[in-house]
This record gives C-alpha cells, structure tokens and sequence, in this order.
DNA sequence: CAGTGAGCGAGCTTCCGCTTGACTT
C-alpha cells in the first residue's frame, strides 16, 4: 500500500514527526504560506466581495510541484499544519493547490511535537474549519488593504517619498517610539532630598559593623536642613521589629516575546540575533520551537523536568507548576520554547551556547520551588523630633529556583523602594544606636527610558499587535523605512546636593552626576515623528493603540461563524477608503515645518523642516526675491527640539579658511562627513576635527598628508584613457571611471609591470564574466 | 562621493504572517 503523505509547515519539525510515525507515513513540510495575494490591484476584487486573487510566489513554486509529485503517488494526505488561524489558511491553500476536498481531507492538530501527542492526534482527525480560514483571509485583506491603501498617500503627501511604508503593525510600533520620545522631551525632573542614616551595631561575630536607615523626603532644602538640625545631640533607639516571611517566584518558560526581553538584558543581543541562534538550536534539535506565544510545556517534558531537578537538587527543589497566558491574543500553536532534553546543560556550538544555557535555566527554574525570605524592618525613634527612620533587611532562607535563575527587569520596573537590600545586624528592641551620620541627598525624578528593541517588543505583545514571528521584521522594517534609528546617547552632567550631619556639624556639599545617557536604544526620526502626526490626524482609528485588539474580535466571531468576513471588511472598507480619499484631495503635503525665529542679521525667518533630502533649517521663504538659504540637521539634532541659536550655527558651514597654493580652502559637512574642498578635490576630516573650528593651519596639513597618501595608493594613472592602478585594501585594482575591476592573483605579484593592453584585457575579461552578485528577489506577479 | 531643497509626472515603491535557504564579502 502507498505511504500516506502528511504535511507540515517546518522542516525541522517534518524530520522529527517522521521518526515517531514510522512506516506508514511520508512527512513533508510546505515551508509556512504557499500562496499570496497578487500585488495588481491588492489581488482584491473591491467590486466583487472583496474575493480574493491568490498565487503561488516563485520561491515556493518549488516546493509546491514537489508537494503535488508526492501527493499523487500517496495513499491519502494529512494535513497537519498549526493549529491557528494562519496553520488552518495554509491547509486550505494546499487543498486548493493540490486539488484536495476541504471536506474530506484529514486534518490534524497537535501543540506538541511528542509521540502521545502525535499519535493522538492521529486517532482524531477532522476537517478543514472554513470559518477559521476565512478569519484569516479576512486578517490578510484588511491588512492588505490598509497597507496598500495607505502606502500611496504617503507617496502623495511626503517631500522626502522614497520607500515610505505604512502598515498596521509598522505604524503603530513607530507610533510607540515617537510618544516615548515626547514624553522624554517634555519632562521636568522634580528633586526630593532624601534622608538616610548610618548607625554602626555588632554583627554576630562580635565586629562593628555600619547599615543604613531611612527617613522621609523633603521637597524642599531648608525643610531637609530644619530636619537635620533637629537631629542634633539625638538619641536614636529602635522601637520596634518586624519579621516578615516572603517569597519569591520563577517566572513562565520562555515564549518568543520574553526570550528576546531576557536575551537584550542578559545577554545584550539584538531581537534578530536571538531569533537567528534560536533558529540554529531548533534546526540541530536542541530546542522546540522558538516562535510562540505559549507558556505551556509538555506532559514528558514535565516528567523530565521533575527528574532532572530532584536528581540535581534534590526534591525539595521541585515544585510543579502550569503556567497560565496573561495575553488574550496568544494562540498557542506550540509550546513554551525550552530544551528538548533537560539532560544537555550545555551545547558544543560556542555562539549558541549562552542562549542555550539561558532557556535551560528559565525552564529549569519554572518548575522549582519557590525562593523563602524574612525581611526584617526596625523602626527606629529620634529623641529630638517625631520623625521616625526605617532601617530592612532581607535574609534568603531557601534558594529555590534562585539556584539557577534571576530574570532581570527593564529600567522602567524598577520601583525606587525596590533597590537590593542587604542584611541587618541582630538588633533588640529599644537598644540605643550610635550614630555616624545622616544625608540629605537631592535626587532626581526620572523619565521613562527610550524602548530598546526588546521592550518595544514586550509593549507590542501587550497591545496584542504582532505576532512572534514577526517582531524580529517590524523591528527592521521600521529601521529600514528610517522611521526609527537604533543608537546611543550621551549622558549630562547634572549637579545635585547633599547636607551632612556629622558631629553635630551641618556641611553642604555638592556633587555631580551623569543622567539621561542611553545605550543601543530606539530613537524617531524627523521623519518618523511627522509620519506619525500625519497619520494620527488623518486615520486616527487605525493608530489606535487598540485598533488591532478591536479587529481581533471581529476575526474571533468570523471564525466561530457569526459574521461573515466579506460583510467585516465592508464595515471596515468603505469608511476607511472615504478616509483615504478624502486625505489625497484636502491634505497638505507633509512638511512638520516649526519657526524657530528670526534671523538677526536679515530680519528673515527662519524656520525647520523635512526637505526633500531629510531634516534641514532655512532662511527666508521660497517667494522672498533673494532664494533661501538651506542647512542640513546634523544626526543628532531634530526639528522639534532644534533652537535659533543651534540652526544659526549650521549656517556657519561652508567656511572659507583661506588660500592655498593659489586655490581656495574651504570646509564643510557632506553626505559622508565633514570634509576640506580645495582645486576641486576633497578630504575627508577625521573625528578629531570638528569643522566648525578648524583653522587654516591645521587645514593644509591635512590636504598635503593626504595628498601624498593618495600618491603612494596609485601605482600607475593613464591620463587619457581615465584608467587608474590603485592599491586599496584588498590588494592593488584597476579603476576606469567610477568602476573597479578586479586583478586576477596571478597577475597581482608585478602590478607595477602591467601595460595598458594587459590592463584593458583584465577590464574586457571581467566584463565578459562579471563577479557574480547577490541575486535580487524576483518581483511577484 | 562631497548637490540639492521645485516641478514636470514615466514607472516604481507598499502590507502582515507563515517558513528557511543560498548568495556574497
């Protein structure tokens, strides 16, 4: 009898499902979508129902004849694609392709790749569920639509249009950045003086030992330094103790969202890095799979676990546990990602290795005990005041999960009561301590931190946007576009305050500190931010932050059968598209253009914009007589922030230094840096010099060193056939015009012999075989 | 490589969500 074919989306996965099937079965994986809407017209009918037109790509042409090959010399084919609403649409699509009944044709479903759990599902096949597939294509077509829909305006109404997206997904997640950065803007620190003290007590040896205690915060200095005075010649005793048992709990196994979040704050990668080595662990079997929203694991996996901790720890240290999904979108196609053999601690390949070993210890700990506390507080009495001091301490009395995992927190979680608390000395109840002095430092409120790409993640997932597989993308599209820069910034200096009782002296003294410096974190651009005002103004329902959660609902009673998708996008089109069309004909074109002032010298305005090439300020308006005058924003300057003084500074550039051997010396800032032009050439300045300083004398040093560097680069010029022989990094070339050829190695040991007919023959032979380049993705239909 | 900032308006771009693989330096 012919095999039975079953397919499944990942390869990965075909493999280890074929080994628990055995004999009868032949798995195969479609490899995810095998077909898409056409781009014509949206591969929409808008005048028949919204009726989808679908393709199969070129990409997956492949994998589709192949599917039908063996489909035909099969007994019968299973479908076991995910179980969500996507899996369920790419069962459909391949009955479709392969010419299957939807009605018939056994489809299967499981969330874990184990053999109860296949096998199961195996003895309990059902058919295709149409309502579920056509939640999805409705999910498809709106976002289809709005993609393509709203893409174009921005074409229209944009100065700078080059590669300009918008999306439901992508818009709202810049959407999240430029808000952040606002907020940022608009924060004004408020400082507190805050009150600690330092008492000296014997610990247990015996020894002396110093710890701390806290008072209340004062709003202002002189009620601080009123407090501090009245602490002079105080007795300080401890009134009260308090015990307090507590404990600690491990968090949920790892799902895509809280994988990327830990990996950033441990390990400091990228979204992208963590998702290409998880990728390399479930490909070489160590891992399941790592894009999924479920915190759910296994049934074997479970058993596995007990054993490994109790053998490792002891039983004490085990404590089962399931864990519940907080988020209403998660569809749960899969299990948690964890190792798929606890056994392995480790793994041989070096660049994985600390991802792995990270989820081996989040999937360890979830199903370990809990980690017991005591926290102690002594509340301590002033003898000259009624303000009281509240000295904590905490003493961890198990480890539990603690053993092998802490997870870390955003900057952003972090509470000012929560800060590490260290032990406390036994002290008794009304014993008097000495005390070595009292503080009262200001500090400072903080605002929210920039997103990393890890918390923008973690926000997405929280507003229910995005799915796991594609936060990595979102992440790059909204780079890409230039909506969104990824960078660091640098802190200031800010100055605060501390008052001192020491002695029974009062000292003020100052100090500094550096405040508001961020690393690797997530920035709008000017483009960004207007794109955003404009769209927020415009389609101010598809920016909500819940649109996506209220459509979410609408798909959820399409797939259980109580609306039909075809009237959903109506409800949705039809205001939508009166929305678009409506922006083209009123809208201005999009410029966030802000006044800054005037121009003392020329009494002219002076205002900010986007230009057609970025952010720049001008002088004067397009209908004055005289043109405008034009100055690029520099990297870290925006429109919104930039100020008279700050714009009027960029129109310092270019200056003229001066005259050198009879020619001009002038500098200036140009796409690729600052640089000196002089006789037509041009040299690039290094870091060291900044352009709006650099006096002549240090300007012609630089032409001549680069001039002769330049020299020593080429080996042989032909003044008429424009052809150079240059010595770059890679070894010597050839240059005619604004093209470089390659020297085949045999010929590199005695360039400086190479005539100019050798020359022209490397140039017509690399020609006739061009280096072979990376090929460009075929346009789709 | 080192400019530009406006307007012609050809022909192009673009979405989200499933999956990897085969290019080059």
């Amino acid at each position: 009898m012919a095999k039975n074919l079953l397919i499944v989306e990942s390869p990965a996965k075909a493999r280890t499902i074929e080994k628990i099937l055995g004999e009868d079965f032949e798995v195969r994986s479609c490899y995810g979508h095998i077909r898409d809407l056409e781009k014509e017209d949206m591969g929409i009918d808008l005048k028949n129902k919204y009726k989808p037109r679908y393709f199969v790509p070129d990409e997956k042409q492949k994998v589709v004849r192949e599917l039908k090959t063996i489909a035909k010399k099969s007994g019968e084919v299973w479908l076991a694609t995910d179980e969500d609403r996507e899996g369920e649409a790419i069962s459909w699509h391949l009955c479709e392709v392969l010419g299957l009944d939807p009605n018939t044709t056994k489809r299967i479903v499981f969330h874990e790749i184990t053999k109860p759990a296949i096998q199961s599902a195996v003895q309990h096949p059902r058919t295709v569920d149409m309502n579920l597939v056509n939640a999805q294509q409705a999910r498809r077509i709106l976002d289809r639509i709005v993609g393509f829909e709203l893409s174009p305006v921005l074409w229209r109404k944009m100065s700078m249009k080059n590669n300009l997206s918008a999306g439901r997904v992508q818009s709202v997640a810049v959407r999240i950045i430029a808000e952040r950065e606002r907020e940022i803007n608009a924060f004004a620190a408020v400082s507190t003086f805050r009150i600690e003290a330092l008492f000296t007590a014997k610990d247990i040896s015996g020894k002396n030992v110093v710890f701390s205690a806290e008072g209340r915060k004062f709003s202002r200095e002189a009620d601080a330094e009123e407090f501090l005075k009245s602490c002079t010649n105080a007795k300080f005793a401890v009134t009260d103790i308090q015990v307090r048992p507590g404990k600690k709990s491990p968090a949920a196994p790892f799902t895509t969202s809280t994988l990327q979040q830990e990996a950033s704050r441990k390990l400091g990668y990228s979204v992208s890095r963590t998702m290409v080595l998880a990728q390399k662990l479930y490909e070489s079997g160590q891992i399941t799979y790592m894009r999924t929203d479920s915190v759910s694991l296994s049934e074997t996996a479970m058993e596995n676990l007990k054993s490994e901790i109790s053998n490792k720890f002891g039983r004490p240290y085990y404590q089962q546990r399931a864990f519940k999904n907080k988020n209403e979108s998660a569809q749960e196609a899969h299990e948690a990602i964890r190792p798929t053999y606890m056994e392995n601690m480790s793994v041989e390949d070096a660049d994985c290795r600390r991802l792995y070993e990270l989820i081996w210890k989040r999937t360890m700990a979830s199903q370990m005990a809990d980690a017991e506390l005591e926290k102690t507080i002594a509340i301590i009495q002033i003898s000259t005041n009624k303000e009281e001091l509240k000295a904590s301490g905490e003493v961890l009395k198990f480890d539990g999960f603690l053993k092998v995992y802490r997870e870390d927190k955003d900057d952003d979680e972090i509470t000012e009561d929560e800060h590490q608390e260290g032990m406390l000395p036994p002290l008794g109840l009304n014993q008097l301590l000495p005390l070595a002095e009292i503080n009262a430092t200001e500090r400072f409120s903080r605002p929210l931190p920039r997103y990393t790409e890890a918390s923008l993640v973690k926000k997405l997932e929280e507003l229910g946007i995005g799915r796991p597989s594609t936060y990595a993308p979102t992440i790059s599209t909204i780079l890409k576009r230039g909506y969104v820069e990824k960078r660091d910034k640098e802190g200031m200096i800010r100055q605060f305050r501390i008052l001192k009782l020491k002695n029974n002296i009062i000292s003020k003294l100052g100090s500094q500190e550096t405040t508001g410096a961020e690393k690797s974190k997530l920035f709008p651009t000017d483009l960004g931010l207007v794109v955003t005002d404009f769209l927020k103004l415009y389609f101010d329902d598809i920016m909500d932050y819940h649109f996506t959660a209220r459509i979410e609902e609408e798909f959820d009673e399409v797939a259980n059968g109580k609306l039909a998708w075809n009237i959903m996008i109506d409800e949705f089109y039809l205001p939508f598209k009166k929305d678009v069309d409506n922006t083209i004909e009123k809208a201005e074109r999009i410029s966030g253009e802000r006044e800054l002032g005037i121009d003392p010298v020329t009494g002219k305005k002076v205002i900010a914009r986007m230009g057609r090439y970025g952010p720049m300020v001008q002088i004067g308006e397009q209908n004055d007589e005289e043109k405008p005058k034009f100055a690029k924003l520099k990297n870290t300057q925006s429109i919104e922030t930039i100020n008279l003084a700050e714009a009027m500074e960029l129109f310092r550039l270019p200056r003229i230094l001066g005259s050198f051997e009879a020619n001009e010396v002038s500098v200036n800032i140009g796409r690729f840096g600052p640089y000196i032009a002089h006789d037509k050439k041009f040299y690039s300045l290094g870091k060291e010099f900044d352009p709006y300083t650099i006096s002549f004398e240090e300007a012609t040093p630089i032409i001549v060193e680069k001039r002769v560097a330049k020299e020593q680069r080429t080996i042989k010029v032909f003044e008429k056939e424009k052809i150079q022989l240059l010595r770059g990094p890679y070894g010597p070339y050839i240059k005619q015009g604004l093209r470089n050829y390659k020297i085949p190695k045999e010929k590199q040991e005695h360039v400086e012999g190479l005539e100019l007919n050798e020359i022209k023959a490397i140039i017509e032979d690399v020609k006739a075989n061009p280096p072979k380049r990376v090929p460009r993705k075929k346009k789709s239909s």
